[in-house]
DNA sequence: CCGCTATCTGACGATTTCGTCAACTAAAGC
DNA sequence: GCTTTAGTTGACGAAATCGTCAGATAGCGG
């Protein structure tokens, strides 16, 4: 039995309540700006509640955290459930990173904005990256020096783009961004220049099309919606 | 007569004193996380004095990252005044980066810090870098889809890269990491693998010789010390 | 040595934010 | 309908932080 059911569907609903407007605010401002007061009074309850369910503000974030980094793994998983070769493997979860920013601005303002960005944007891309690359350099498709400037290397990029599209959410932005700078990377990763190309359109095109990359977000394990 | 003349050398030592302790305590935890009495405890001065010359603590922020992005900008120029090849340009820039974080881990601390780091990160880089950038195209050294993406491209690794040597400021892997990144990020931009990583290997091995760039930081124009 | 100006000082009132708690309410079981 | 348990509420005292201001001080010009 998951976590939303073994509770009392009452204090579901405001714990959810708290969340849906703790995501509000910390995307729209920084956290240190925002107060428990501010959240309690967006979510529409009373300042105790807030106490019942954390134990202070880095309480709430943390869970915000975890929910959100935990949607973009599933989804990066999910878009790669049947993806074989590396090279288009990291374009993919490169993409899905880029559709997320669309589909899911106030999340990814988060993302942007929580702890410095860095470390909390890494972890969900880095789970999976490591284990690419390596099957990469292990298949002769990538020619690089060491695998962990590798993962710095494509975590660097991914890590821009996703901020320059949350600055500006527009889709045809995420598409070309995609398209150009996954070719620079994957070129960096030793592709030739026609083949990087080429799978950086493909993959990128598929941001386009909303169905591929949506499904991936939806979300039937059972987390917040 | 620059700043730092026309006041009265006590008020001057007292700035020097606030700006030194902010960077410091900036520099070890968030800037929310400094409070006004902190920052006057640590300079040893009295807190209305830090009201005689900052507005507020913003004010001090401003001025410490205003002073940072200014050593950069001009350590960059330095290192880069005498070399025309757009891509040793683009290395050189990359490797100055890697060398402050070295040489002035709490300069360097205080610019992850701020802002989420990336505005401000990337504003001294990002001026020359343009340039360079554009230079290398019409030089038909560089083959980038767009300017754009590729100047992210280039500012997304050189940014991580600069995070993880903030993290473990060791002068091995500052050399190891510059010339294995820039050897990806020149191969994405187009350099055949071999001359990108001679390119990488001679910019990163001047890191080692501290000589070359601590020249570049130091600072004969008047700024603070 | 005097006075004048620039600067420094730290105690203070105002304001903000926190986390608690005793009273209140809703829903489930008997 | 009564009891019990879980959950909610908002007023409250404690604590932190802010920015100010009246008085103290330093150092310079005369």
């Amino acid at each position: 039995m998951t976590p939303a059911e073994r509770r009392n569907p009452r204090a579901e609903r405001t714990r959810a309540a708290l969340i849906a407007a703790g995501r509000r605010l910390f995307c729209e401002r920084p956290v240190d700006a925002v107060t428990v007061d501010d959240i309690v009074q967006a979510a529409e309850v009373g300042k105790g509640s807030f106490y019942n369910h954390f134990t202070d503000r880095e309480g709430l974030v943390r869970a915000i955290s975890a929910e959100i980094r935990g949607r973009i793994e599933r989804a990066v998983d999910r878009a790669n459930a049947e993806v074989e070769d590396p090279a288009r493997r990291v374009a993919r979860a490169v993409c899905t990173y880029l559709r997320f920013a669309l589909d899911e601005p106030e999340r990814a303002g988060v993302l942007v904005r929580v702890h410095s960005g860095h470390t909390s944007m890494s972890a969900p891309l880095n789970r999976g990256l490591v284990d690419d690359v390596s099957a990469g350099l292990a298949a002769g498709r990538f020619v690089v020096p060491t695998l962990e400037a590798a993962v710095l290397y494509v975590l660097g990029v991914t890590q821009l783009a996703l901020v320059r599209v949350v600055q500006e959410p527009t889709s045809s932005l995420a598409v070309s961004l995609s398209q150009q700078m996954l070719s620079l990377l994957l070129r960096g990763l030793g592709l030739a220049g026609g083949e990087a190309d080429q799978i950086a359109a493909q993959a990128s095109e598929e941001i386009v099309r909303q169905g591929a990359y949506a499904a991936a977000f939806q979300d039937p394990s059972g987390a917040a919606h």
